[in-house]
RNA sequence: GCCGGAGUGGCGGAACUGGUAGACGCGCACGACUCAAAAUCGUGUUCCUUCGGGAGUGAGAGUUCGAUUCUCUCCUCCGGCACCA
């Protein structure tokens, strides 16, 4: 064993050792527990950044644990190819995607087996294979041979320039990003698939899955179940009708006008001749097509001179459209009760359309001005005919039972959740399987003709998709007769949804091999950001259920455990030009002046010496000039260094800080570590541990190192915090370090050396590599990747005195070494009996006194 | 705007079940080693203080013998909002 720490070395050794004996592929065996632990594959953008490292190193860190604890560890790696940045470098650099794309997985791919992760790489796989997007193809046509996929209009971002679809990253300030012309939103005929079907399943289960609490609200509000009624207004002097959904039908006799979405066919058909409210649907559709963007602009409105027949009144009331009515979500039409819905109440301010109070709080005492500001909470009805008096709760039952009687409406349950729109304008995508034969009849490819192929050789313009530009390559026939392919490719949440499963047979030569899938399946543990809480998360779970009802998988729920790991920040520095324009400068350029307590106070460029703005610590991006290459601190520090300091410096969930003093600080730990170890065995031959005799300082010492096992288990285990894990495992070799300063003796040895090999165990899924070189040191034959997890003798916990806390009215004022097994009595009696507790009660009457057995003693006192 | 989350020393964070606030680390200060520096090692480090003690976990209130932890109101920051992945 050398005298220094050469990570290097000891990293390309470990790397080695495990390459040479294919130490992560693993089989399936049944009679063996399985533990599939999986990390989220990431986009192959070109390099890793930070936010991978530490997404990759939660997730090894778990499955060498795993292993530890002796299971059959899974961890599969591969790439989430399609997307749109390939088609971006494509432009820019005149290189095609998919080579562009194969470029970045190579060289990613050799970054991630310089950090050490143990993934089993013969179940590599991207997604913009063929052999991979077959079976989403073939998927999809059974989708649709079952009536789970059906086509429709929908919004898109139009740019009227480019003639081109953006996304909405692609609209910058309402503006197309390469033409600069304001988008429009334009509906063009796309695929979905079903998700609402599934709607109450995917809502119901999430009761089963062991996921943060956050992720599964912001589920169930996505889905957003809620019960109310349909109703129709017939509209004065025409034979339509509109349908409204509320879930408050108890206000139905406030509404004093009906809005519709600028998009409604009832709203299009009133702008016919009439320029204005013509002028201002187009103006509506001059918006990118965001949800957030459409919430957050001016609520504007148009009366359309239409009006509507009160169902149950048969008053009239007008017929409004409203820039924020959404299309896609219920019907297109909302009643309005500006008395009672706060928005409502808004745009009737804003429009001096009236207000009607038909809801009183049920209590009396509270008043409550309907014109001011809109009551929203349930309570009795006012104002309304038969219905006055009833409760909110009444009224919606006898309302909806009377709409009913009436022909009108009905009870029903709605969902906000909205079906999954599949078509994408672009190249860089799997072919979505569909034909259009000549006598405008649909089709899916079948089976036998499948995969779609989507051409890799090409060159992009920057406007138009490759296979839209080439009549040739749609251009096919269906059972003998002339057909076109469709052109659009699948949304790349498509292939995301079902990855995870084709890791467990990723050679099979049908969808999944069912036997092999059900092994593995479900990931037991599933790792990735908080940004995909919602989306990603809930087209997998709803792709699971597609999957096991095609047959394929038994399970219900694709991810048992979920863990979201929070952003890497780093520190921005900036200035602002006259122009109003930012410049970003990155850490290395900038110098910091601190106080004399080490706190920062100014920044100047090291260029010119004059002071830059502190922008506080902000995810890592391009735009902000902050990102730190993980390369460069492999390369300085070593795999190993960033490993711990990723795992140190905070817990998963949270955002994590990145501080070059950490790191180093990290890398300081490792080369105390080495040395430690390293002079311990120079040191000679360890005499065997006698746990019977053992001196005061021997026996704290290996009371500290079951403690830390015990901690170390559990934090990694149940608690995923590994910051305090790695705390505790350094609070273990500082007391080593304090021991042998002060103590000696075989017995002294026998535990440091005891005390050493368990640090080893306990930071090798941290920090594999050292530990790997370690472990050999120590004379282990087998390596530490399949040493077991070390055990906890009970008996060296045990304690003879345990510290109490006295507490004076709550305040600490002192504290006492007693035995164990003291009586509740005695402690009472020996915590009065302290001098700086005596002197606190002096002149008043104990009150009570309250004891909590081994930890604290307060004694109330007036 | 809607949904979800987070605010603790100069900094990252700890306190797991309502029971010693600040574990562990970074930074800083001082000391040892050195011709010197780096590295390394050691000691100290929430703030105020009349050195008795007092205050303190974003702000304000509440429950409790006791609140970082539970309840309510508010402020700030972050994630998602269906075509970034």
């Amino acid at each position: 064993m050398e005298a220094t720490y050469h990570p290097k070395q000891i990293e390309k050794a470990a790397q080695d050792y495990w390459e040479a004996n294919q130490s992560f592929k693993v089989t399936e065996a049944p009679s063996r527990e399985k533990f599939y632990c999986l990390s989220m594959f990431p986009y192959p953008s070109g390099k890793l950044h930070m936010g991978h490292v530490r997404n990759y190193t939660i997730g090894d860190v778990i499955s060498r644990f795993q292993r530890m604890q002796g299971k059959n560890v899974l961890q599969p790696m591969g790439w989430d190819a399609f997307g749109l940045p390939a088609e971006n470098a494509a432009i820019k650099n005149g290189v095609a995607p998919a080579s562009w794309t194969y470029e970045n997985i190579e060289y990613m791919k050799g970054q991630l087996k310089q950090l050490g992760f143990g993934y089993d790489w013969s179940r590599e796989l991207a997604t913009c294979k063929p052999e991979y997007y077959k079976w989403e193809q073939w998927f999809f046509t059974r989708l649709y041979e079952k009536g789970l996929v059906y086509k429709k209009m929908s919004v898109v971002n139009w740019d009227p320039v480019d003639e081109t679809v953006l996304a909405n990253e692609q609209v910058i300030d309402g503006k197309g990003w390469r033409s600069g012309a304001p988008v429009e939103r334009r509906e063009i005929p796309q695929w979905f698939v079903k998700i609402t079907a599934y709607a109450d399943e995917l809502l119901n289960d999430l009761d089963t899955l062991d996921w943060p609490e956050e992720v599964k609200r912001m589920q169930a509000n996505w889905i957003g179940r809620s019960e109310g009624v349909e109703l129709t207004f017939d509209v004065k002097d025409s034979p339509e009708k509109l349908t409204v959904y509320t879930t408050r039908p108890d206000t139905l006799m406030g509404v004093t006008y009906v809005a519709l979405a600028p998009q409604h066919p009832l709203a299009r058909k009133a702008a016919q001749g009439n320029g204005a409210l013509t002028a201002f649907l187009e103006e509506c559709n001059r918006v990118k097509a965001a949800e957030a963007e459409i919430a957050t602009m001016e609520k504007k409105g148009m009366d359309t001179g239409l009006k509507a027949i009160h169902p149950i009144t048969g008053n009239e009331v007008p017929v409004w459209v409203a820039n924020f009515v959404l299309m896609d979500y219920g019907s297109g039409a909302v009643m309005s009760v500006p008395g009672h819905d706060t928005r409502d109440h808004e745009f009737a301010l804003k429009f001096g359309l009236p207000i009607q109070q038909v809801i009183a709080p049920k209590n009396p005492d509270q008043e409550v001005d309907v014109q001011a500001e809109a009551f929203t909470d349930k309570g009795l009805l006012v104002n309304s005919g038969e219905f006055t008096g009833m409760t909110s709760e009444e009224a919606f039952d006898a309302i909806a039972a009377r709409l009913e009687s009436l022909g009108k409406g009905h009870k029903t349950i709605n969902y906000r959740l909205r079906d999954w729109g599949v078509s994408r304008q672009r190249y860089w995508g799997a072919p979505i399987p569909m034909l259009y034969l000549e006598d405008g009849r649909e089709a899916p490819v079948p089976a036998e003709d499948l995969p779609v192929v989507l051409p890799e050789d090409v060159e992009m313009d920057g406007v138009k998709s490759p296979i839209k530009a080439d009549p040739e390559w749609a251009r096919t026939t269906y059972q003998g007769q002339p057909a076109t392919r469709e052109t659009d490719t699948f949304d790349t949440f498509m292939e995301s949804s079902w990855y995870y499963a084709r890791f467990a047979c990723p050679d099979a030569d049908t969808m999944l091999d069912p036997q092999r899938a059900n092994y593995w399946l479900p990931v037991d543990q599933y790792i990735g950001g908080i940004e995909h809480a919602i989306l990603h998360l809930l087209y997998a779970r709803f792709y699971h259920k597609l999957l096991r009802d095609e047959g394929l998988v038994d399970s219900p729920e694709p991810f048992k455990n979920l863990l979201c790991q929070g952003m890497v920040l780093a520190d921005t520095f900036y200035r602002t030009d006259a122009d109003g324009r930012t410049t970003y400068y990155n850490i290395k350029e900038v110098e910091l002046e601190t106080d004399s307590k080490g706190a920062v106070v100014a920044a100047r460029l090291k260029a010119d010496g004059q002071p830059v703005e502190i922008g506080g610590k902000v995810k890592m991006s391009k735009s902000k000039n902050n990102g730190v290459d993980p390369q460069e601190m492999i390369d300085q520090y070593g795999a190993d260094t960033v490993r711990l300091f990723m795992m140190s410096a905070a817990p998963p969930e949270q955002t994590l800080e990145w501080s070059e003093q950490g790191v180093i600080g990290a890398h300081r730990f490792l080369k105390r570590l080495w040395t430690l170890m390293h002079d311990h065995l120079a040191a000679g031959p360890v005499p065997a541990l006698d746990t019977r005799a053992l001196s005061d300082a021997a026996k704290a010492l290996r009371r500290k190192t079951h403690e830390t096992i015990a901690k170390v288990t559990d934090d990694i285990s149940r608690r995923n915090t590994f910051n305090t894990a790695i705390a505790a495992v350094r609070e273990l070799i500082n007391l080593v370090t304090d021991t042998q300063s002060k103590a000696q003796g075989d017995d002294v040895r026998a535990t440091i050396h005891e005390a050493l090999e368990t640090s080893i165990l306990l930071l090798a899924p941290i920090t594999p590599h050292i530990c790997h070189a370690l472990w050999q040191a120590f004379g282990h034959e087998e390596a530490v990747l399949d040493a077991g997890w070390p055990k906890v003798d009970e008996s060296a916990l045990v304690k003879d005195e345990v510290l109490i806390v006295v507490q004076v009215n709550g305040k600490v004022r002192a504290k006492l070494n007693v035995p164990a097994d003291i009586s509740k009595a005695e402690l009472e009696t020996r915590a009065q009996e302290e001098e700086n507790v005596s002197r606190f009660l002096e002149g008043k009457t104990i009150a009570k006194v309250i004891v909590v057995p081994g930890k604290l003693v307060n004694i109330v006192a007036r």
